[in-house]
DNA sequence: CATGAATGAGTATTCATTCAT
DNA sequence: AATGAATGAATACTCATTCAT
């Protein structure tokens, strides 16, 4: 009874706390950063700060949990829009990766966190995603090819997934101009449909 | 031809450098690695280092660029060896895969650039590297199919090549153990091998 | 009320930290002073320095701030107790250039900062004597010319002033043996005296 | 015999290597100036620099030195014109000091060494300048003040040029815009005149 | 619990000068 | 005498983290 108190003002402290380093990051990049930017973003002193995170790692690997887990319900509730009968698996496709290209110039924390994939754990990112496009994938699977072999769609989609984030990351940041976007994702989309296709016997 | 020795002793220099370069970054990763430590790993004063290269972001830049060049030739050596006759591309593929992830992790150095490839100039790297199979592929798409859209093509290889790269990375870098090795090159050669197939009417 | 300490603890700091660099010029000169040094004459670390001033200069232009403020408040105290009308202007004139060449020589501060006068914001010490001597002057003129012409005044005691400043500085420094000091300070309170003079009709 | 050759490539190279380290310090400042700028200006090695000159500041000060010879010079051919008889002082005082003025503005090499006086031996530059004023105003003060006090006139040009100089000097380097040129060069004209007038009895 | 002042190790780069060739 | 490659001391500034209040 009186804990309570102090866990939901702990945990209001937290998200401020992550708000701040999502507002920051998103507005001076990873490398701009300090944490004493998160402290004054948060309108707290920087010892507040190390008193809920032990260091500045700890809070980016907090913030990218978090926005795994946002991702993922995103994912979720959009797949539910997603009437399986009806749509095919290329246009699926399509327009989740024309959907991940724009979310990704759109908001500059995703694309900073991204760009930066390996200074940070950003699995705590993609492992979210991966499981919730895993289940989204498996009734449809299911439904279309009913002995998909399913511990290869794990492997494949793992392939299928980083594939397309991988490529459309190094596209986005690195503005390749030989190639056009539309022909891109056109061709990500096939090698999805391509890769995911169950083997024609 | 008084200026031979000199150009000699110039080009041993910055080979040296970037010997101790790579062998710095290598030990002490991207970030760990100061100028200071490249002048020691190179036996020479901090003072040559910058009379031969403008700054550190030169250093790493050559660097890559000499990688590039080193990767090609080796590729192109592993190339000549592959009998288009006998071998299908799902072979080639693989092995090269198998090959290209036991590269990385074998060779620290090409794993740290890799795994920075965001904050280093990767291109210099990576281009040689597409070029070259880019090079090696064309006479297996005009044995197989003679008119290939060689347009679509360059696109369908960009995909292909930084979906295989990248994902192999994440997957050494990660150590994601819920996948076998085998089956991820598995998964992914096949990747290659599907979407690169042509249209069949 | 509670920001009061802080205010004062600041106030302490940014004075200790423009003490520590007064000190500092004076012992090792104004190219031989470094930061390091100040934070350490200042007995604190050389982060401190940095959280009250953003650079270098920042630390020399508020000292020269500072000795400015002094050096106008000592100008008029010492004004206070002439009398305008026992003492002439040659008199007042002497007594002050020999006042200031000793202080110059006796202040190796002063003399460090006005030695390296273009490299230094010299106007942030100069104005405000300037300034104090043209309050000071003022009544003088009143007095003995009614309608001197004000404008005319100010580009006279530039002249003056800076002719006095200077002329003084490089016999200081340059130890220029061939005059005497008396004969120069005469010479120099004559010079004034002879430019401000009113033009009679 | 022998030696002659030697000492005239020697007078050369002293001269080649002046005028590179005008030219240099004319563009990049003195600040902006190294010797291996210099050595590549004269198209030399830097060793041979070190051949000819002990270190850096003996390259300025022979600089210097050559540069108050020939303002030296310049002068006193430009005081033969002046006919004493028909100019009076103010006059050749005026265009002296707009002359003076014009020249530093034009001449980035003088005014560049005037700023930095104090870190350069000036007095090599201003010494035979001084001289030369001297030299030349001796006759000019005998024939119209057949008894002017000779030793008070020494340090009487020694106040006048030195506060013309750094007046104008401080002038044209802080452009301190409140004031125009056009009355400075009056005032300091008229400072000039009023100073070196011999007392009326 | 909160504060925020203080810490100090860490790093890229410059340039006058030397000396082996 | 000439060369120019090599030297290396020297310096301003950052920022994650601590701890006394």
């Amino acid at each position: 009874m009186r804990k309570a108190p102090k866990q939901k003002r702990s945990r209001e402290m937290v998200s401020r706390l992550l708000d701040a380093t999502a507002a920051t990051i998103a507005r001076r990049g990873l490398d701009g950063t300090t944490t004493n930017h998160i402290a004054d973003q948060a309108g707290v002193s920087i010892g507040s700060v190390y008193q809920y995170f032990p260091d500045k790692e700890a809070l980016v690997e907090s913030l990218l949990t978090r926005m795994g887990e946002q991702a993922g319900r995103r994912f979720r509730q959009q797949a539910k829009k997603v009437d399986i009968d009806t749509m095919n698996l290329q246009q699926v496709a399509l327009s989740a990766i024309q959907f991940g290209i724009y979310s990704i110039r759109r908001d500059p924390l995703t694309y900073e966190m991204i760009r930066n994939w390996s200074r940070v754990p950003i699995h705590k990112l993609l492992d979210p995603l991966e499981q919730a496009f895993l289940v989204a994938a498996q009734p449809y699977f299911l439904k279309h090819y009913s002995n998909y072999p399913v511990h290869n769609l794990e492997t494949k989609l793992y392939v299928v997934i980083n594939s397309t984030i991988f490529t459309a990351i190094r596209y986005v940041i690195q503005d390749d101009s030989m190639i056009e976007e539309k022909e891109l994702v056109a061709t990500l989309s096939d090698m999805i449909v391509r890769t995911l296709e169950p083997v024609v016997h």
